[in-house]
DNA sequence: ACCTGAACACCGTTCAAGT
DNA sequence: ACCTGAACACCGTTCAAGT
């Protein structure tokens, strides 16, 4: 059986919904593909690249939506779609965290971030400052809510997580988001507009 | 050879220093160690119980500063504190992030930041939000800087990770804790004593 | 209490060779 | 261009047995 680069990032994306991302492993995808474990390395230079193509594929098909035009309404949609992307996958969280903070790819919401505080009035350096925070608290909650998940379909759950729970969800996401967006605009001076 | 818990502990953050956390492994750990593998499940019940254990260590090693009066230096000094400790040993931020995410520990620091926040007058579900957006950003950015130093020691540096190496360290650090707390600030209709 | 020895079911990666 | 087959140097974990 023949296979394209997009075949097996399709087949990845499977195989992390449904194991996770300790499983997607080299040799399991292989097997799911039908392949040896060596083929893989006609497609991908390492298991690394192979996760950076997976995480820009969770980031190319989360669904856009209108940019509002007040600045901190804008930083709200950006930030929200990306945690809906994570959440779409199993350990999405997890994945597109790692491949950003090792520097191979799944750049692009913080981009529109850091261009999007620059529009606001932010110098520069504050708004890549302000745009790391942002994406800290949209990876650092996710991996929250989906380790959440992971723990509970697993049986055990230690006790802080279950206390947790109740806390999670897209309620709180929007207020600690409220709480980074709010440190922005007193930085900048500049009023907010939206809130939920 | 005899070793105590606290004697395989030592060797796991000696080991985690040197080679880092991919490579702190339950073999290595028990070679160093002039042991077989299987004598560590004497010690802990899994590599996750071990690495709880490590992670609770790097925690109990940091030093203690004096605690300011005004809410929102305390919330700084915390969260400082906390940066250092993880920043101490090499990987320590991925480490220790890891292992409160899957609430096996490390929960001492987010149990005084809502300790501090509900005693500078925030509602317990404020607390409980603000504290874990606090320690997302420590983790996210003491995370980022361990995977700069990571990625300058070996070979290859890709180009955004060099692009964003003058933006972290400590002052990036306090300019987004800043953001942070005046967010929490604003929503509390409190004050800010300090900043930096 | 602390450890050995042996086994089990796995990993990522390389490389010559095939079609 | 895409893949096989075989090898290399590893993993975490279990378990009966030793001291």
């Amino acid at each position: 059986m023949r296979n394209r680069r997009a075949d097996v990032v399709e087949r990845a994306l499977d195989v992390l919904d449904r194991y996770g991302l300790a499983d997607l492993t080299v040799r399991r995808l292989a097997s799911e593909l039908g392949l040896q474990p060596s083929a893989l390395y006609h497609h991908f230079a390492s298991k690394q690249a192979l996760l950076a193509a997976v995480a820009e594929e969770v980031l190319t098909r989360r669904p856009r939506r209108p940019r509002p035009d007040a600045w901190d309404d804008r930083v709200r949609v950006v930030c929200s779609e990306l945690r809906d992307a994570v959440l779409a996958y199993r350990d999405g969280a997890e994945l597109v965290a790692t491949v950003h903070a090792f520097g191979m790819g799944a750049s692009a919401p913080g981009r529109e971030l850091v261009e999007v505080l620059e529009q606001a009035g932010c110098p520069t350096p504050l708004a890549r400052t302000a745009s790391r925070t942002l994406l800290h608290f949209v990876f650092g909650h996710a991996g929250d809510e989906q380790a959440h998940l992971q723990a509970g379909s697993a049986g055990a759950i230690p006790n802080d997580v279950r206390e947790r729970a109740d806390l999670l969800g897209p309620d709180d996401f929007a207020s600690g988001l409220d709480l980074v967006v709010a440190g922005i605009a007193s930085r900048l001076g500049a009023p907010v507009s939206g809130g939920r």
